[in-house]
DNA sequence: GTCTATACCCGGATAGAC
DNA sequence: GTCTATCCGGGTATAGAC
């Protein structure tokens, strides 16, 4: 066996149970059975269990915030040509989730499994994983974020940033849990929804919370 | 030492390590010795590490859902003495928060470390702890989604839960990083936040959300 | 350079002595 | 009710086979 084949077989196999069960509930010895190779493997290519895991975010997220900038650069560039035009900010988290995302599934990349995996990340790491998903790809959220902010100019700075963290927050608990989320409204209204439709119910009620108007402090 | 004393010490040393660690970074053995009591008093007065767990939460959701459940009652009162009044979302949030965390505070538990489990709890996928919450705490939930339906007539109901679901993950997610985000603002812009303060930037954005106009069906 | 067998040590759980 | 001893599963390091 090839040392790419081993290294793939070990990033299936984790990529799956992670997002099945979680980091701690997968042990290195369900992955490497499962991947059919030997426990040691894992500590030979990876160096140690929190390495594999941001290994699997990072391939989640290398193509994801590939796509996430191109987009941000079509619609800079977009912007500069016809700098009059309202910002839309519907429209913008709408086409940024989509595109981002679109870009997953056509290298064949699940997006639930990735929406999982990102809302383990942002509780269940010890600090490690947000430590590496920070230095590895802060630059194109703080891009993000600053076209965010640049379409907001009513909102000041401070309340701007707290709303973002809420938007965070209801993009990323959604879509984690979005497969039992789903599962209920299924059984309660029998409708069904897809993760596009989802999204597109997301967009515009966070492009609500983020340009409701801003209280006088009391 | 008496057996009360033995739970409590436990109790007070899980929630602490808990909140600061994750459930599974914490080891049995860093609680007992830190409780000053023997490893086997865990198995001996709970049964098992995960119904430590579940027991550190019912000492926070209890009093909680108990604040939660008045303040409800007098609303529900309020609106059949005057039922032509307008509903307004925005307070119903604020106060609900408000109610709910200080009755908290006022009982000596720290409503941010509080807010910190519940985020543990959402996300570190301990399927026996959101069963343990839903059996036991389900009808205050509901309640309170209902009196939230109730308010915006105008929303049809999947919307409406999908919206719900955005609420509760901006929530969740806002708070139980409170201390992180707000030291990376402070940092920033200078700008002290309280946790009033933040709910009282919350309530609103979320109001916004929950009663944004619903887009059409394309 | 890859892979395997194995030997640690830590953590949760439990049986049985007291 | 409490403590000691022990078991078993999990992460990691390493020696050595190929």
């Amino acid at each position: 066996m090839s040392q790419l084949d081993t290294v793939n077989r070990i990033l299936d196999a984790a990529e799956v149970l992670f997002a099945e069960r979680g980091f701690t509930e997968t042990s290195l010895r369900t992955i490497t059975s499962t991947a059919g190779v030997n426990l040691a493997a894992v500590n030979y290519h990876f160096g140690s269990k929190k390495e594999l895991i941001q290994a699997v975010f990072e391939r989640f997220l290398t193509p994801f915030t590939a796509n996430l900038d191109k987009e941000l650069t079509r619609r800079q560039a977009q912007l500069e040509q016809s700098p009059e035009e309202q910002l839309q900010v519907d429209d913008l988290l709408q086409s940024l989730y989509r595109v981002a995302l679109a870009g997953l599934a056509k290298e064949g990349r699940d997006p639930k499994r990735f929406m999982g995996l990102l809302g383990l990340a942002y509780t269940q790491s010890q600090g490690h994983l947000r430590r590496f998903i920070v230095s590895r790809y802060g630059a194109s959220y703080r891009r993000f974020a600053g076209q965010l902010a640049n379409a907001l100019p009513q909102v000041d700075p401070v309340t701007f940033y707290w709303r973002l963290y809420f938007m965070l927050g209801a993009t990323i608990f959604s879509l984690s849990s979005f497969d039992a989320i789903e599962a209920i409204l299924r059984e309660d209204f029998g409708a069904e929804s897809s993760l596009e439709e989802t999204l597109a119910r997301l967009a515009p009620a966070a492009a609500a919370m983020l340009t409701a108007p801003v209280p006088k402090e009391s």
